[in-house]
DNA sequence: GTTTTTGTTGATTGACGAGTCAATAAACTT
DNA sequence: AAGTTTATTGACTCGTCAATCAACAAAAAC
């Protein structure tokens, strides 16, 4: 009730984490701009006064959850060293606590729902995959030579299987393991 | 306008086509039931008469999905010769014309995403897992021993993998493409 | 100190959609 | 032929929800 000044960035902030939380909750993108703003700490209608529409916000925290992943992989492969060292750090990113997690899982395989009907989010989408791919292909062109793009491909395509899988599972998420599987893909493909 | 009797099976059948390729026009869940029946030629409270609701007519669509797959591994399966033979025949079938075309791929996803809300959907795909498991691990065991089951882990969620990607690419489905990099893993897992 | 910008919400609008119902008609049953 | 079951739909109810608006309050600018 008492408005303060500064509040923008704040405000935009709180309702993209809500809206990461009430997707992974409901499973879906079904969720009403309502509950996002509730979550947030907000009425609906400041919800819209900052983003427009309900489609900006998915949008917005679709972008949040690349730029989070983005960053992991940043991190970890500043101190990645060799090949192999920036392999590993690469899966060590997408199979990170922050990455890998119930909440943000559930909301990417919505994400990649509305990557169906919303270009910008098929954009974002395949911003992503081009980052992940050229990562991995970096550390694959030394170690597998020309076989390097079908093995990048291939461990892209099992690392998105892994996620979609996470999904189902019930239990808490098992890093480790989905960890340990994408690695064995990569030590037979280099074998 | 003309009733004639022993329509269920047919109106019903109609439904579910209707709905697997709805969903895949929409790209999503959000299609309405007056929308499906239109498209099966008949009246939104026709399909209500006949399934009772909405979720009703998913859950029909998929299991019709399921058994369809599930046919197109059996036919596979019983001309394959040997542990190989029958490793092959199963990746086949995932990306036989039939299961990995643009709708059938599209309503896919889509399940998956009903299946974090809908306890049967739920169900209904992990059936499908534990199916696809099993018969990995049938032509796996003789050629893998102990590490059938890591194998036989690691391909499924990278068949997932190739449906989950297939949705985003542009142009046509890729059958070859997705079965080779399928076939590629087993060869290096087998090596 | 008045005007403008920024923050905030309750109330309302307008659309849409799932599910129900009453009514009509043909086809089987007895 | 009367009664029951199956097929079929147009019209309606009831709820939900995105988006807008009018209004109020505090801070910043002038």
């Amino acid at each position: 009730m008492v408005p303060k000044v500064g509040m923008e960035p704040i405000r935009k902030a709180a309702l993209v984490k809500a809206t990461i939380v009430e997707i992974g909750r409901a499973g879906s993108l079904d969720v009403t701009v309502a509950q996002i703003a509730r979550r947030a700490g907000m009425s609906s209608a400041l919800a819209h006064h900052y983003f427009g529409s309900k489609e900006e916000i998915f949008l917005a925290a679709m972008r949040h959850i690349l730029t989070l992943y983005g960053a992991e992989v940043r991190g970890a492969l500043a101190l990645a060293e060799g090949p192999q060292g920036r392999l590993r750090a690469v899966l060590a990113a997408s199979f990170s606590p922050a990455s890998f997690r119930r909440e943000a899982v559930g909301a990417w395989l919505n994400f990649w729902v509305l990557a169906q009907t919303v270009p910008e989010a098929k954009r974002l989408l395949a911003v992503y995959q081009r980052r992940l791919r050229s990562n991995l292909l970096a550390g694959l062109r030394p170690l597998a030579g020309a076989r390097a793009e079908a093995v990048a491909d291939g461990l892209g395509a099992l690392v998105d299987g892994l996620y979609l899988r996470e999904v189902l599972k019930s239990g808490p998420p098992d890093r480790v393991a989905a960890m340990r599987m994408a690695q064995d893909y990569l030590d037979a493909a280099l074998k």
